[in-house]
DNA sequence: TTCTATTGACCATCTTTGACTATTATAGCG
DNA sequence: CGCTATAATAGTCAAAGATGGTCAATAGAA
């Protein structure tokens, strides 16, 4: 018996043996399979995770859409979702540090991104004792931002 | 499913490549594109603000006009200061995305860049109830490490 | 029973429109 | 010439429209 959620993981499928992505109307793919459009998210959330190797981006509003991306496992397969893993609920500096520099060498992120990602897990960074997230957001968000201007000091004296 | 808005904003930028000004009738240009002359004010608003690298300057009555200006900061040499003060202790996604933004277009972060930013300061990141600076990282931490998989999609798809 | 699937009520976000308001130029009048 | 009415613009703001998200209750399958 197949279920509904199986046949629209299939339909979703077959969309993607072509391209590695779909972009799709939640409430268009709901009614065309004539279910409430929340089971579409039960779908996405149940065979789309990361750990099943795709990634989820939507937009509401006017215009809005699902996408949905499969990852290229290079190497071992579902490693982002490993890497996910090893960091769980908490991680400390070094960790983080270590996994964006193993990023780096796998050639996954260029040097600057590896610069701006450990601008933005810095003890600098998040340090402060502060609740209000627009407020950590600022001091992730400056780190970022001088991050930027650092790379581009580099950049020029390397003559790139 | 290229929305009214973002033709209104591709339109806009088409006419700016030139120029770092260009100057309309809001009503001809609404008439254009058959919608409410409002519309045109929410593009500005939404796409043109000072944030994003913009100046809007108007005037009512016969002879009226929009004139959009592309702020200068070439050689600007407190931009970064300037963006620092404009962040402070605290700013919200909007404010922040915008900034992201205007550095991309000034071709100071690239595309990919831009997007590890917008992962860090996102919503999704930061919008956790939690107080320990580890915990907290790990959050952001894993949107960028989600981030670096869709970059690596993102090229494949562009052939990079 | 226990795990998985489905639904629906309620929420969040983004866009579009329209009624009402504000400003400016110009034509006509005294 | 100076004033006023009118036309020509643009601005604001709140409501409606268009999507997608979340979560808890319920139903169904194993």
């Amino acid at each position: 018996m197949a279920q509904l959620s199986d046949s629209i993981e299939h339909f979703i499928k077959d969309l993607m043996t072509e391209d590695a992505h779909v972009e799709l109307r939640r409430n268009e793919l709901a009614q065309h399979f004539g279910c409430a459009p929340s089971q579409i998210n039960y779908v996405l959330a149940t065979r789309f995770s990361v750990d099943h190797g795709y990634i989820i981006e939507s937009r509401r509003g006017g215009g809005g859409y699902v996408r949905i991306v499969r990852m290229q496992t290079r190497g071992e397969p579902n490693f982002l979702d490993a890497l996910l893993n090893r960091v769980g609920n908490s991680v400390d500096e070094e960790t983080a540090n270590a996994i964006i520099s193993n990023l780096f060498e796998r050639k996954m992120i260029t040097n600057r991104e590896a610069a701006l990602m450990r601008s933005a897990v810095s003890r600098n960074a998040l340090a402060l004792p502060i609740s209000a997230k627009d407020v950590l957001r600022a001091a992730v968000f400056r780190n970022m931002l001088v991050q930027v201007f650092k790379n581009l000091e580099e950049d020029k004296r390397n003559d790139v």
